[in-house]
RNA sequence: GGAGGGGUGGGUGAGUGGCUGAAACCAACGGUUUGCUAAACCGUCGUACUGGGUAAACCGGUACCGAGGGUUCGAAUCCCUCCCCCUCCGCCA
């Protein structure tokens, strides 16, 4: 959520980068500027309110003290009019902020100058591309047959336990999973990382500190018995870790890293690009976030995306780098990168990661600070990235690996799997 | 799930109706002392909103003692609801 000062500050500016997303402001900014000096106006009215109360109950207590009681009882009837009118205005201040809340959860982040306009993902700006597009031989299948072929997915018995979206990994291809979480853990702790394991379950405050509520409230498996959402992913939980902290400077900057497992509802998902691994209601992923100060993040992001692109390399997957222009954009991004894999078979990118700088957008709302070198409180900046997100990246391998006798495992992933073949 | 106890500033912890935004101690920071270190001593030391001031320093107002309501002229202190923690019992990977 933007801050208010920020929005008085800087609004024809904001007004002209909100475009880049389609998104008119101008509007908004007014209305939110008027409601903030309403707020102020009657902010200031009550505490005057208030304080004329509080210096009468000061003079009362004197009073009875010196056994004036009926002194006292001629200021008690002026406190009781204090009282109605500092109720009054509080009803109106609570119903003011109210209102200027809900306008701002409706504005998003302001895009970074880097971010291009656009109004959908054909608009985005590929920055990198790297690895061969194999060819493939005659016959080569989508990930899904290849996963049927090998016996190592089984969807139908994930439709069987559950539903559609939530497959069942089997022998190798369950091993392979695992060894691709461990394998990016280790790659995200041995670049400083640390390592957390957390909830898959959290509290709507924690849900809405990250900014899924009330934006994307929908896409949330819901536990209605306790209230709680099954995060969509590690970002919520982890990043949430730090909401209402004040940290010293000096901490800063804070890396995380974990593994959980995602739950998406995908609602109004369907058709061929849902098929086999491409969306699914629950999938695998690691995930590092970093709490950082404002003059550093654009150089951590550039740091997260050269982290992932390593991962990427050593995997010796094709892949691009897209620059997500406005209307791509996320509602909490200033500036994300997305990275994607080529699914050779299907002939389309699959996005496996996505980075992001989100400034103090989730900050404000987290309210996640830090003493600065002037012993000023500020809004931290944090981001996220996937390092990475598993189903894609399988799918990526199956397919670009596959030949005729079986799938070719990348060397750096031997290790943790133990094998270098799926046949 | 049942019974009881408790949630106070970075930490420990005092405080049962006004003199308490909150003692004391510890930690932290600045300084004095010192060959260096330690110790000692002095000082500073919560957050948010807001008014004045040069958007600094500083001065003032309001709110905040788990959260939200209530009683009262006045609440950290009394009452209600919720959340969380601890102990015992029950259940259990």
């Amino acid at each position: 959520m933007l801050q208010v000062n920020d929005i008085r500050e800087n609004k024809e500016a904001y007004i002209k980068a909100l475009q880049k997303r389609n998104f008119d402001a101008n509007e908004l900014f007014n209305q939110v500027l008027q409601a903030d000096e309403d707020r102020r106006s009657t902010q200031a009215k009550l505490d005057a309110t208030l304080s004329e109360a509080n210096k009468l109950s000061k003079d009362i207590g004197d009073l009875f003290k010196n056994g004036e009681q009926q002194k006292a009882s001629i200021l008690k009837e002026k406190t009781g009019k204090l009282k109605e009118t500092s109720k009054e205005l509080n009803e109106a201040l609570q119903a003011i902020v109210e209102k200027l809340q809900q306008l701002l959860y409706t504005i998003p982040n302001v895009p970074n100058t880097l971010v291009p306009a656009g109004i959908s993902e054909e608009d985005n700006e590929e920055v990198f591309r790297k690895g061969d597009i194999p060819k493939l031989s005659e016959g080569a299948l989508p990930h899904w047959e290849l996963a049927k072929k090998y016996d190592i997915i089984d969807f139908e018995l994930g439709n069987k336990i559950t539903g559609a979206g939530f497959p069942v990994y089997k022998g190798k291809g369950a091993k392979l999973q695992r060894a691709m979480i461990s394998y990016f853990l280790d790659k995200n702790t041995a670049a400083g990382y640390t390592e957390y394991q957390v909830p898959h379950l959290v509290n709507e405050a924690s849900a809405f500190g990250t900014g899924q509520l009330p934006d994307k409230e929908g896409q949330m498996y819901f536990v209605t018995e306790d209230n709680l959402f099954l995060i969509p992913t590690a970002e919520v939980p982890v990043t949430n870790m730090f909401r209402d902290e004040l940290v010293p400077h000096t901490s800063l900057p804070i890396l995380c890293t974990g593994y959980t497992p995602c739950f998406r509802r995908e609602a109004g998902s369907y058709g061929a690009h849902v098929r086999g691994l491409n969306r699914l209601h629950q999938f695998d992923k690691v995930e590092i976030v970093r709490i950082e100060h404002p003059d550093n993040s654009y150089k951590a992001l550039d740091g997260m995306v050269n982290h992932v692109k390593e991962i990427l390399d050593e995997l010796q997957l094709p892949y691009r780098i897209l620059r997500l222009c406005g209307g791509d954009l996320g509602f909490t991004s200033a500036l994300t990168y997305d990275f994607e894999v080529f699914s050779t078979a299907q002939d389309r990118w699959l996005e496996i990661s996505s980075v992001s700088n989100f400034e103090t957008f989730q900050a404000n709302r987290l309210k996640l600070r830090f003493k600065d070198e002037h012993g000023k409180n500020r809004l931290a900046h944090t981001l996220n990235g996937s390092s990475l997100a598993l189903p894609r990246v399988l799918a990526g391998i199956l397919e670009n690996c596959q030949t005729p006798e079986g799938i070719k495992i990348p060397k750096v992933l031997v290790p943790y799997t133990g094998f270098d073949f799926i046949n």
